[in-house]
DNA sequence: ATGAAAGCGCTAACAA
DNA sequence: TTGTTAGCGCTTTCAT
């Protein structure tokens, strides 16, 4: 790399002045003349000077990097997170360090290691959950650490939850009022609290309204997962209602239902699913299901950076129930 | 932010060496002795220790940070892209700095620029178009640039793309061989290049093959265009086939073809996409589309990171047809 | 193999 | 308002 990027010093030479002046041309609200601005943007623009932030960084001890870390970016709801994530990050002025966990199960140490190399301000983990010493090591460095769901078992750090208690009671009732008399609760293998927490709680409800439940839990949070569950459920003639604790599950499960297991939805089968991606309302399924607002989540990201150290807290982001055709009325 | 992180002078004391042996010991393939080695790496561990990739970059006048700029990230085909890029990007020690252009139309130059900044060694650019300043400033200043899906005017950028002359032959072909009559080619309103050459080429043998064809092209690179698309389109019943030049257009199209416009597919209406996302071979869909690998795409960009500087190169990700269900036999 | 010292490009404290 | 100076934490000659 035998070239390399103009410094601000041959800035400072070409404007005539020194090099703190061009420094301070590019500082939001430092004391300069309008003329040696005018000067330094000019020698700046001929020169195509770009400030360097990693010298910049040094000199803070941070840079405005926000390292995020996620697994499976190409599922809808996570895609749909990063998006509005990394939209709003840019509108503050914040650059968005993105570390892909390769899937769920992984350890995401080693990437928020990483994200502490670069000295960045927060860290906002959308999926996999932080080991105890990483969320030491954000304290004793000033790093805030921003959890999505999943509560971690200590009061500092900032945590938003989906209201899953709330969305399975939403669930639990809308297949109460359909008349079911059977109904599978859908789950993944990988146990999420998330999941794990939406199942237990609609499980909870179900059997106290006396409706026999069956649960099932096997594979990743895939469409494919979907597909098998409905395959092994609905051999079982007398399940008539489900329960997918995500979307993506649930369209695999509508799909394997009506195609393969001659199921008529939602005459004789009630499906709901949780998150309402985008595909949720797509016409080949009009999914009902449970919207988490991702406009709501992602301004609560966002919140949570503007938080004073220490003071952390516990979000949880409102649900509804988004009736589409999948539960009969 | 009072506290701080540790540095190297702490550990090169603690450890009783110093701040040169500290640095070796973190540098690949340095010389130090394993005794030094021992001592530093201990303390480091104890004092939790982290090299600061902003003067590590400072110094080499560059970091390892790789920019990448996209749009709409929660698309299929891009989140795809995304995340398998962001994968082998960290397969490789390298970190992705993402910038998220907002829309497709927006101008990324901005994105770029912040990008410099940051001093990164390469550039992706997933959507849009980097204009002609840029791509002289990547040039000064040794910063390799690989642009996706966008053939620009000049030979010394990196360019990757689909081979989409190929892939609108396979879809005529195809619709020739389903003995369409009358077929639409369906495009979105942003007028991608990528969007235009598919519907070109498709068009122009469907000419010389003596079969009608009628463009049409309105809105974003969405589902919901897919639909418009169908009711607009079908509202013509000769029409008996469609190439959508997008896999999302696609299925939002073959939705409304069903769903609203009555009509059966494959049986009086054959229906192409492109890309094959995953949706495409959902159950209720099974479409029959033009696939780009996305393991290649991802390979292409990788590799093009390697190249010697000024050594640069078009690629063509070879396409091939996956039929499935959407066209008759 | 190791340490001392210089310097990467910038900002902030201090003087003028 | 401006320039001078001293680091920010690291790597890298250059001696030893």
């Amino acid at each position: 790399m035998a070239k390399s990027f103009v410094t601000s010093v041959e800035v400072a030479q070409r404007a005539g002045v020194s090099r703190s002046a061009v420094s301070r041309t590019f500082t939001e609200g430092a004391s300069v003349s309008p003329e040696v601005r005018r000067k330094v943007l000019k020698a700046a623009q001929e020169l195509g000077y770009r400030v360097n932030r990693l010298a910049q960084g040094l000199n803070n001890a941070s840079s405005n990097l926000v390292g995020v870390v996620g697994a499976n970016l190409s599922l809808p709801f996570i895609a749909k997170q990063l998006d509005m994530l990394s939209l709003g990050l840019l509108r503050r002025g914040q650059q968005c360090l993105l570390l892909n966990a390769a899937d769920a199960r992984s350890d995401i140490a080693p990437l928020i290691e990483l994200i502490f190399e670069f000295r960045a301000r927060a860290i906002v983990v959308l999926s996999g959950e932080p080991p105890a010493s990483i969320v030491d090591e954000c304290l004793a460095n000033g790093v805030k650490l921003i959890v999505i769901n999943r509560l971690l078992e200590r009061s500092d750090t900032d945590v938003i939850l989906s209201d899953d208690i709330l969305g399975a009671t939403l669930a639990a009732r809308r297949l109460t009022d359909a008349r079911c008399r059977k109904v599978a609760v859908v789950t993944s293998g990988s146990g999420t609290p998330t999941q794990i927490r939406r199942a237990e709680a609609f499980g909870r409800i179900m059997k106290d309204d006396g409706i026999d439940v069956v649960g099932w839990h096997d594979g990743p949070t895939t469409y494919e997962t979907g597909l098998k569950a409905a395959r092994e459920l609905l051999a079982d003639p007398a399940i008539d209602g489900a329960f997918c604790v995500t979307d993506l599950m649930a369209l695999g499960f509508l799909d394997a239902a009506r195609h393969e297991m001659g199921r008529s939805v939602p005459d004789d089968l009630s499906v709901i699913g949780f998150d309402d991606i985008p595909q949720a309302s797509w016409k080949s399924y009009e999914l009902t299901t449970i919207a988490q607002s991702f406009e709501v989540l992602t301004e609560a990201v966002l919140a949570a950076l503007d938080h004073a150290d220490g003071q952390s807290v516990i979000q949880n982001v409102p649900v509804t129930l988004v009736e589409r055709q999948t539960v009969r009325r």
